[in-house]
DNA sequence: GTGTGGCA
DNA sequence: TGCCACAC
């Protein structure tokens, strides 16, 4: 190998293009995986490639050693052949997850091996190729093209070949004869006739390979047999050619390479030169190919040990999985400030011309993984607009595009009297779209629900996704918080710029499209910088935690799925709610007349203060117990307990709570929540909120709507389907009892459950040896709070309360459900243990969920603990089930054509908009998919079983 | 057992 | 911030 004067190739030379993205495809699927050793980064494709990479430089000899030499990279999912066809590539599937980072990866090979990395924006890595080959090839030089993409089999001819870069075998005419049945000048024409299903082609129905193949033979080419197509005697064939014609065209128009691009780099800079040792032995040694490192270093005449790897590329050591044991969650060394250099928030780049736009742009491309984060002018993300993005590409590399900042209030935005000066946000978002939709650019966010909800209400689709929060989550549920404040302490061991600081706080308080762009830039730009430094901490953990798949099946998706339902919205009806308001205003002022009348003086009745002067001072009654304040306690269980006395105040009390409850929280409240432009409610779900796994609803709360009471249920009346649609729901039956029923490996409970019995009477049958048939209501509600509060973890003292019953009784109840089904105390015992010895328990699905303070001294500290470690298994399981059921839905819904839009989720219950006539259809899917949904990941011993129901309110069967 | 929210 | 009340 010498260095040549960097001239274009001509006779006698040899150029080699190398397909990069099609290569990571092929090395992913045909070499075995490889991981890197110290932080099980995925680098089979990488290495694979390197391997490659040398074998073509160092021991190719002769003519067919390269003079010429570049790598080729498709620049993103969208082509101009888009413009033609817009569903071209469109249903390609997101690329595998280990495989992701390696895109990057084998950019950055690329450059260590000093080669030119090339891609173009709306152009595939083949349309360069064949650009780039033809040149090469009416100058006189030979072209190698490394792929074994059938697309590009086109391009073979006299000089021109292909090389399947896993096998090495080259393809040449007689290849392609065997593959397409056609020479190389035919094969486009074969592709539109049959076109393509993994790309997208359409071609013409009912005609493969062979036929195309067969019908070019004898009419010559694709032109001639369109016009002759009358002639063909299948008839189907005929019709079909006839009525297909355009679609073969517009086929072939895809298909074809276009060999006349204005591409980039000349010919000439593709000059083979000797790599530099430094970069290239220190990339593969931070890869830690250690075979390979040795064999290249040797032949560079470089010392390897002298050479330390590339730092950028290096595991992160404190991340290592075979020399430090997994991080303790939450513990304090568990910050991993180390390697990466300090925040520096002066680094960051305002982005106010479109020039510099592209040059971020091509950096988050050749990244492979960047940060995305989105600025709104407020937090609901179902009216929010958007103000800015953010984007980071590695550390302190990071930049904020303002789009929509304002100069409110006479305010001096820039310092220096202009308005801010921003790009045009619709052109903006044009040139990030295909970055966003790129299927080999993975987008992180934390908490991208968010970003995913805004950009998708100015349609821009984002894929593939990490969220540093969900993968927290995933990872130490119930040890901390997953907000970016709190996980930036905690890995990176600093505090990102308050949000106050910038927006100032209460009255004064800004929308970020009012602050300042210099500070919109250094707190934006942080967030995202924030967002990628974590994932590099934290994602590596899920494989060393063996929590990959609980990631990708019960939180990734999720994200996407909600944001669909939180856009979605649901309609109520403001008529009803007024109306509801009203009577309950009435009732509340019938309600307070009696009270005072009965207290002899007007006070306030909501002020728990005052009610016990009433109470307990002035009418002299007994208080029962005292809260932690000292104040007598005047919570529902007293004044339950003073009605049950006689007295009618404290039952007068309980009546104006309950209504006053329902008003303010509930009739006066929803309205406000309704949106301006889709006149629907749109709640916003948490997916990290809880420790179980379990959603949560706010801003409104729609999983805590009244259904107890009649007064509570009217409020459901309210909920509603636009006209010629009704909501169903469909709830999971008991599905905590009969998770417990298999978890802890109850017999009786799981042959009930087998045959459809009722759960309840048989526990009481079982405890208190009465008959099913027959049974006492009152024996069988004994049971059944029994049964909840088994789930629950149980103590005498709870069971006690809510049965009205003294504790010693509740003991012996709970005795006897121990001896009649022992199962369930060793799942209790087994599950404390396990507890207490590892910190955290676990679902049947892999959930983990770590339990704070079950080694606490104080008894009822500890018990508290060991409670929740008990219900966590149970409750996180049924979230961990109707979650997947909810990640199948869109989809089963969509290949069933059905419309039905799911709208809400209340921890066992799923609530759906759908068109009446697709009702009884729509109710038997959901039906399906939701008692399927633990497969196939679990098979229960028990069956799930979901009732439907169908109205303008949805069930009350609970 | 798990949550959110209104009110004083 | 604590208390209370609504849901599963």
């Amino acid at each position: 190998m010498t260095d040549k004067t960097p001239t274009g190739p001509g006779k006698g030379d040899h150029l080699y293009l190398i397909d990069g993205s099609g290569y990571i495809f092929r090395a992913y699927h045909a070499l075995p995986p490889l991981t890197r050793k110290s932080d099980g980064l995925p680098v089979g494709a990488v290495h694979g490639f390197c391997a490659m990479l040398w074998k073509l430089l160092e021991e190719t000899k002769g003519e067919d050693a390269p003079t010429h030499l570049a790598v080729i990279f498709d620049a993103s999912g969208v082509s101009f052949r888009n413009e033609i066809y817009p569903a071209y590539k469109a249903q390609r599937p997101e690329p595998p997850e280990d495989l992701v980072p390696q895109f990057g990866l084998i950019r950055d090979a690329t450059r260590a091996f000093g080669l030119p990395c090339v891609e173009m924006e709306g152009f595939e890595a083949d349309d360069l190729i064949a650009t780039y080959a033809r040149q090469a090839a009416d100058a006189g030089a030979k072209v190698t093209v490394i792929s074994s993409d059938k697309d590009l089999m086109q391009l073979v001819r006299e000089g021109v070949e292909l090389m399947d870069p896993v096998k090495a075998r080259r393809i040449g005419p007689e290849e392609v004869m065997e593959k397409f049945g056609v020479t190389p000048g035919k094969v486009i024409d074969v592709q539109a006739l049959a076109g393509d299903s993994v790309d997208n082609v359409p071609g013409v129905p009912g005609i493969g390979v062979k036929t195309a193949a067969q019908l070019l033979d004898t009419y010559g080419d694709l032109e001639t047999l369109l016009e002759k197509a009358e002639e063909i005697k299948q008839p189907k064939r005929r019709e079909n050619l006839i009525a297909f014609a355009d679609q073969a065209r517009v086929s072939k128009l895809l298909v074809t390479l276009k060999d006349d691009v204005e591409v980039p780099e000349p010919l000439s800079d593709f000059a083979v030169r000797d790599p530099e040792a430094g970069p290239l032995v220190g990339f593969l040694k931070a890869m830690e190919f250690t075979t390979l490192t040795k064999r290249i270093a040797g032949k560079l005449d470089a010392d390897a040990g002298e050479i330390s790897a590339t730092a950028e590329f290096a595991a992160d050591p404190d991340a290592a999985v075979d020399e430090a044991p997994p991080v303790e969650a939450g513990a304090p060394g568990a910050a991993v400030a180390g390697q990466a250099a300090p925040i520096d928030t002066a680094a960051y780049q305002t982005v106010t011309d479109m020039e510099t736009l592209d040059r971020w742009i091509a950096r988050c491309f050749a990244a492979g993984v960047i940060a995305v984060d989105t600025e709104t002018d407020s937090l609901d993300a179902a009216s929010a607009n958007l103000v800015g993005v953010s984007l980071a590409t590695g550390v302190n590399q990071a930049c904020y595009i303002p789009l929509a900042h304002r100069a409110g209030d006479g305010l001096d935005l820039d310092g220096n009297g202009d308005a801010p000066k921003q790009l045009d946000r619709a052109e903006v978002l044009e040139r990030l779209r295909p970055l966003l939709a790129d299927p080999a650019t993975l987008k992180v966010g934390q908490n991208i629900k968010y970003d995913l909800l805004v950009l998708a209400r100015h349609g821009v689709e984002v894929a593939p996704y990490d969220d540093t929060m969900l993968i927290s989550y995933t990872l130490e549920a119930g040890a901390h918080g997953h907000g970016m404040d709190e996980l930036s302490k905690l890995h990176l061991d600093h505090a990102p710029i308050p949000f106050k600081e910038i927006a100032g706080s209460g009255k004064s308080a800004k929308t970020f499209d009012l602050v300042p762009i210099a500070d919109a830039t250094r707190y934006a730009a942080e967030d995202a910088d924030v967002t990628l430094r974590l994932w590099n901490v934290l994602k590596p953990r899920l494989l060393a935690e063996r929590k990959v798949t609980v990631y990708e099946t019960l939180e990734r998706p999720m994200a996407r799925v909600l944001a669909g339902m939180e856009r979605e919205g649901v309609k109520v009806d403001v008529k009803v709610l007024n109306r509801l308001s009203n009577d309950f205003a009435k009732e509340m002022a019938r309600l307070e007349e009696e009270i005072f009348a009965l207290a002899g003086e007007r006070f306030t009745i909501g002020s728990p203060k005052q009610l016990g002067e009433i109470l307990f001072g002035k009418m002299g009654l007994v208080s029962a117990k005292k809260t932690a304040t000292g104040q007598a306690a005047t919570g529902a269980d007293v004044l339950e307990e003073l009605a049950a006395q006689g007295h009618d105040l404290p039952a007068r009390v309980l009546d104006w709570r309950q209504v006053s409850k329902l008003k303010s929280t509930y009739t006066d409240a929803l309205p406000t929540y309704i949106n301006k432009e889709t006149g629907r409610v749109h709640t916003s779900y948490s997916l990290a909120a809880t420790t179980t796994g379990r959603l949560a609803s706010s801003e409104p709360n729609l999983q805590n709507i009244p259904i107890r009471t009649d007064m509570g249920r009217e409020i459901r009346t309210a909920f509603i389907a636009e006209p010629g649609n009704v909501l169903i729901s469909a709830d999971y039956s008991q599905i905590e009892l009969r998770l417990l029923a298999h978890i802890a490996d109850i017999p009786q409970l799981k042959t009930a459950f087998a045959h459809g019995l009722d759960i309840h009477a048989l526990t009481a049958s079982e405890m208190f040896g009465v008959p099913v048939e027959g049974m006492d209501p009152s024996v069988r509600r004994r049971a059944k709070a029994i049964n909840f509060g088994i789930i629950y973890g149980i103590s005498a003292f709870g069971l006690a309360n809510q049965l009205h019953i003294p504790q010693e009784e509740a003991r012996t109840y709970i005795a006897r459900y121990f001896e009649r089904f022992p199962g369930i105390r060793t799942y209790m015992d087994e599950t404390k243990a396990f507890a207490r010895e590892h910190g955290y328990v676990e679902t049947i699905f892999g959930r983990r969920i770590h339990v704070r303070g079950i080694d606490q001294k104080q008894p009822s500290a500890r018990a508290f603990a060991e409670r929740a470690a008990i219900n966590a298994p149970i409750q996180g399981a049924a979230a961990d089930i109707i979650r997947r059921a909810m990640i199948r839905l869109p989809g089963e819904l969509a290949a069933a054509r059905l419309k039905a839009r799911m709208l809400l989720q209340v921890h066992d219950e799923l609530i759906f908009e759908v068109p009446e006539d697709e009702a009884d259809k729509t109710a038997a899917l959901v039906k399906r998919v939701m008692e399927g949904a633990t497969l196939p990941a679990r098979q229960l011993s028990v069956p799930l079983t979901v009732e439907t129901g169908r109205g303008p309110n949805w069930d009350a069967a609970h």
